[in-house]
DNA sequence: AATCAATTGATACATAGTCGCATATCCTCG
DNA sequence: CGAGGATATGCGACTATGTATCAATTGATT
């Protein structure tokens, strides 16, 4: 377990960082046109509170508040806004996910859920390659990698 | 046990095929310990005469004769026995589709849902290499590539 | 042919998500 | 500051995709 409650003394980090990511988020959409409302800042902050990839229904139980379509209305546009990622689990449920911007894979914990980033990990070339091969003009891709991180990691 | 004679007239003969198909996945069920049945052959034989990705629902409603529930129930056995693989478009639709055995990545058109076989690529060893470097020992992967066939790629 | 577990079909249920619409809320403008 | 109208919310009904239940049927084995 890596993530703690930061107790921070508030010199290295100026600001929390939730709060931040949820201003952030809510200034970004307000870019956008979208409004600033209360049901929705619930939302996001309970997307910014997740530790690991989550699906709906735990959003939805963990906002009692908040419709439920109201939160599902959030969620897809968060993530139609790319804000938020889907993520899907090798048994093909689909979770979703802070989305840390830009094209980019995960790697999923089986055991306990974690999710990391793939980093250094350029498989564009080779796949573009390959549809080349094949006939194909190729406009993207979906890679989720598998295992199990290095806590799950001992049998 | 039928034997359908195989006409085969020299070669660009793609079609009757289905019935040898057919005949083998039910053979190999029977393997398995399943039976041979009526319904159970519907779906096959339906599923070996889609020419490309299809829904469940497709499926049922190309067999009014059989009930939903088998129809549901056939397609798992062939996905669990690796006759039928899952694939996935990106708009997040499932569909299905009969599966050239072993570890194979899908080319998919977004414009006439064609399918093709990713051949010559192979993201295993990098995907292994990255996972690896993030601490994470990697047991699988799901990969689709989205793009235009050849037939399609006229602007 | 008799047996009996596997299979089927109908229907109910489960899960994930969307839609219509009346009401409430934000935000811009005067 | 206080409308007014567009946007968003909440509710509940609805869709889509699939699974569970269970009585009735069927296929393989004897």
């Amino acid at each position: 377990m890596v993530t703690k409650t930061q107790r921070h003394s508030g010199h290295e980090h100026p600001r929390p960082r939730s709060a931040a990511v949820v201003d952030d988020i809510v200034s970004q959409l307000n870019g956008l046109g979208y409004r600033d409302t209360e049901p929705r800042r619930l939302v996001i902050s309970a997307v910014a509170a997740q530790g690991r990839p989550f699906t709906a229904e735990e959003l939805c139980a963990s906002l009692p508040c908040v419709g439920r379509a109201t939160v599902y209305r959030g969620l897809r546009l968060l993530v139609d806004t790319d804000q938020v990622c889907r993520v899907l689990l090798e048994d093909q449920e689909l979770r979703y996910q802070l989305s840390h911007q830009g094209h980019h894979h995960h790697l999923l914990c089986a055991v306990c859920g974690a999710s990391a980033d793939l980093e250094g990990c350029d498989v564009e070339e080779m796949l573009q390659a390959a549809a080349t091969a094949a006939g194909f003009r190729m406009s993207g891709h979906w890679l989720e990698v598998y295992g199990r991180c290095s806590e799950c990691a001992d049998d």
